[in-house]
DNA sequence: CCGCATCCGGGGCGATACTG
DNA sequence: CAGTATCGCCCCGGATGCGG
């Protein structure tokens, strides 16, 4: 809240979203586009409940996150990014990517995981290999959550949630899954016994990154 | 310093650089590459002295910053950001060109200002836009201190401090030098009377993004 | 149940003073 | 020059209450 009193634009892009949970609020709304009050607290576990309805006033401020107010039958209000607010995915991405090293330790005894946080990592390694063949969907599912990466025509994106037809279904604990996503699976190479697989391995595959085969 | 317990590499990367401050030190060390205490001191105005040794302390302590002994005919201690450091850049502009916008209005009254901050607008707007020619060093001065802008075979590079033959100088206040970056000059448009050109204005030129001319 | 507001304890933060 | 020491304040975290 208390500014820097710098004139540089880090310094003001800080006085915005420099406070804590301010960042991961926006990479809830990223990841979901628009939801509910009590579904950000259910993304976004250890944070207080009125801290979260302080950032969402504040960001509402900066302009950017709406507030929408549902019609009468639904009778809810959503909160969801403005075009501005949506700018912030780079920062975001950047903060991902940089973060990505941490998650190879395996996480500590407390910390909570959601589903729809894998779509990060999906992101950075996953990528559509075999563009000329028809779309498939993957979904990552773990105690959880799942999230679902659809890849077709040389394009990959990843969204929170189960897939409605899956081609196929990776199961198995949150590092096992990133091991995979990061790893990649050898030419030959069998899936690790901690994964489990349901459907086509080929569309694993396809967006899996390419690993050298351990054998020289 | 308080973990959010969250299996996410946004969070673990916001555990890590998510204080107060810690960008800014981590932005100083990207332009500075290595300074003494002091020098991070007059770069980071506002911030308090303890803050800035736990800071430097705890990135230590996350491998992000290294801190060297120089040898006794110099005797001080040099901080710089070690390869991992350096991997939040990316972080950094993400936020440096997302705090753009709001440089557009003009400074707090209680704002302060350094040079060298302007090598972020400088690096998102200017372009070497003649790759052919031999290169210019032109150079960027208000009150508070000069960046330098090199270009030449098609890259160009922003550094703090003044340069030592430049082609071109601009001098101004900070909103009046950013509002010519941001907004170029357009064919045959004079500089804004805001801002004095020392030097030649083909090598400024050179650099800065094309503008429609107000004449239709 | 959903979307907060209020209260309270602890600690991060800000400013100044001081030291090897 | 490169920090440490101290102190007050306000942000943050956790729990509870409350109106729609």
């Amino acid at each position: 809240v208390r500014s820097y009193c710098q004139y540089c634009s880090v310094a003001k892009a800080l006085d915005v979203v420099g406070d804590r949970w301010t960042l991961l609020i926006v990479r809830e709304l990223l990841l979901r586009g628009s939801c509910r009050y009590t579904d950000l607290r259910n993304g976004l576990p250890g944070i207080a409940t009125n801290l979260l309805a302080a950032r969402l006033r504040e960001l509402e401020g900066a302009g950017l996150v709406r507030r929408e107010e549902a019609p009468p039958p639904i009778a809810t209000t959503l909160f969801s990014l403005t075009p501005r607010g949506a700018e912030l995915q780079p920062v975001v991405e950047a903060l991902g990517r940089f973060g990505i090293p941490y998650m190879s330790a395996e996480p500590a005894p407390n910390d909570e995981f959601r589903g729809p946080w894998l779509s990060w990592p999906a992101q950075i390694y996953l990528r559509d290999r075999e563009p000329a063949m028809p779309a498939v969907a993957i979904e990552l599912r773990t105690e959880g959550g799942s999230t679902t990466v659809e890849a077709g025509a040389g394009e990959l994106r990843a969204r929170p949630g189960a897939a409605t037809n899956p081609d196929a279904v990776v199961s198995g604990s949150p590092p096992a899954i990133l091991r995979l996503l990061s790893g990649g699976l050898a030419q030959g190479e069998e899936l690790s016994p901690e994964l489990e697989l349901d459907g086509d391995l080929r569309a694993l595959r396809r967006v899996l990154p390419r690993a050298e085969s351990t054998a020289a």
